[in-house]
DNA sequence: CTGAAAGCGCTTACAG
DNA sequence: CTGAAAGCGCTTACAG
């Protein structure tokens, strides 16, 4: 039953109809000049008529550009469908490529080296025109496959990351900096961070950056944990944190997603505390899970949605060889709202 | 700088380097009889020396199958980070997908009309070789598209609403009956249902439900109010059905999603409202996000991710003619946490 | 503007 | 198992 989907109509169908040779229906579904108007009408009008759209797989074996782009993301299937990051990325990228016609190509990887063998597949099968590589991690085995490959990418990362590759990042440094700032002009002088996956690049960078806040700011305490960024992770690291006597925890916690403080402030609730009176919570990203929360999160405030489709854009003008080059978008802000006041001790 | 990637390396030149005809080679990469296990090896190894892979396209072309699957979602974009279902879904289709080696193709869609186009679109350019079709509404455009196209689709709902097209589907009208059943056992005899959006097929077949359950059950009080799924819908629709007197408003509310409920349960909060004691709130879905608020969330489960999984090799079926044909998943199953208990009242 | 032709990189019979 | 050939449906010069 591979389909009954009678005889194939083809370009040269519609030439035949239109009057018109193959050559004359390329050009006009190429938008290419040459053409003139009637003739132009006559052609969509035959295709139109006959239902016909051009085989993009004809297409690009006969060199023209492919119009879909590739992403492949590696972190276990099971928790992705919490992180709102992703799926807000993904739409930010949706909507850039839906102007230009062009469809996203999927695929969750295992590992780095999986992805790198992908994405040479991808593009010696001529299955994608560019590529979208997120989570970057120190010494990246994408970044010398990309290269050599010609594949047109743009890489979600700091330039220290992903090398010569074309890039587009938030500045993490300068935001986690802001937000261990303003909790410790609140007062806050015990300060933990529960941080995201210890192996990728924005998390390194991310620690280093709170340690020095905490240095150059002379805190009594600053505790640093890594977790896989679910929600589950969040809750245990919280309990830890919270569990030492009154006067050597922290009164202020920096989560590095919003699905972890959500889980911070649960775990507070059970434990008798009261946020923010007993402990500040402070979350990232700020998707809208942060204000459906009682009391509502503070947050480092991130235009997800824009990034990805700032990413996209990046890319086409890598593809079209008119790009702009590697550059930051902008940095999160805080975003303060319930759950970060003055320690009341 | 469309790429400088010197000569492309092709069949031709696979064959040469190992000796043998290019069809040998076609043989060897489609895993097809007739050649021996010395010459498949030799096939192997000059392949892995030029750093070859098949151009897909050109297979594709060729007549062969096409391992991209395609998914079209017709949601607001910035409406899709935060449903958690979504992701989860995908990665449940992605996970079967890896297996075959296929890719997911995805697209966000403003309207169905625009996504049946794109189905002819992607199935007559060869860019897929199947597609999974979800959200459907009564009267789906989509319906009447696919069938005489011989596009192989699974489709994601009720079949009263996927006519003749192969189907896997969830038994909603069950689940919701399930749903208020428990509420009223335990004693709740004013319930409402905050419904999802009310173009959608399932939320007619769930309103319908609620109503003929309500009805079995002579309930005194039953309400249901449709959103857009999206937290501060449901944050709203819990704030208008909560600010009643005592004695006229609900004692318990079922959502269509788990992020409602999340609303719900800080709508409750804000209004000083103590949860179960004062209203039971029962969540849909069930994603981890259920577990993380205090007090948890009571909710009807669901494998997402088994769903998602479940289409997929469905949608394999199809493919390959040998399917199992239309089918349902397991139905919901009820979990109570935290957040229902008999009415205090 | 047209028309005939070559070529993209495969797969698929078909004769050996 | 091999080899030569046709064909998939386009795009791209090229001569008119």
């Amino acid at each position: 039953m591979t389909a009954l989907h009678g005889p194939r109509v083809t370009i040269k169908d519609v030439a035949a109809r239109a009057g018109v040779s193959k050559g004359a229906v390329s050009l006009a579904f190429n938008h290419k000049p040459g053409l003139s108007e009637a003739t132009r009408d006559r052609i969509f009008r035959a295709a139109r008529e006959l239902g016909w759209a051009p085989s993009l797989t004809a297409r690009s074996l006969a060199g023209a550009r492919v119009d879909v782009v590739g992403l492949a993301i590696c972190r276990p299937a099971r928790m992705l469908g919490l992180e709102p990051f992703y799926m807000e990325f993904v739409s930010g990228v949706e909507s850039v490529l839906t102007e230009h016609s062009s469809s996203l190509l999927l695929r969750l990887v295992k590992n780095l080296d999986e992805e790198a063998g992908l994405l040479e597949s991808w593009w010696k099968g001529r299955q994608i025109g560019g590529s979208i590589l997120v989570d970057f991690r120190e010494d990246d085995p994408r970044v010398p496959v990309a290269e050599p490959l010609g594949l047109p990418v743009v890489a979600v990362g700091h330039p220290s990351l992903t090398g010569s590759l074309t890039s587009v990042w938030t500045d993490d440094t300068t935001a986690v900096g802001e937000a261990v700032r303003y909790l410790a002009a609140l007062g806050h002088r015990r300060i933990a961070r529960v941080g995201g996956a210890a192996a990728l690049g924005h998390t390194v960078l991310r620690t280093a950056a709170f340690d020095e806040a905490a240095k150059a700011l002379g805190l009594a305490g600053a505790w640093q944990v890594a977790t896989d960024f679910s929600g589950e992770a969040g809750a245990r690291a919280t309990r830890s944190l919270l569990t030492a006597a009154p006067a050597d925890r922290p009164t202020a916690i920096v989560y590095d997603n919003d699905i972890m403080a959500v889980a911070g402030l649960s775990v507070a609730a059970e434990m008798g505390l009261k946020v923010p009176e007993d402990v500040s919570l402070l979350a990232w990203d700020d998707s809208q899970l942060c204000r459906l929360t009682h009391p509502t999160l503070s947050a480092m405030s991130h235009d997800v949605h824009g990034f990805g489709a700032e990413v996209a854009r990046t890319l086409f003008g890598v593809i079209s060889g008119d790009g702009t080059g590697s550059h930051p978008v902008p940095t999160p802000v805080l975003t303060p709202r319930g759950s970060t006041a003055p320690p009341s001790r």
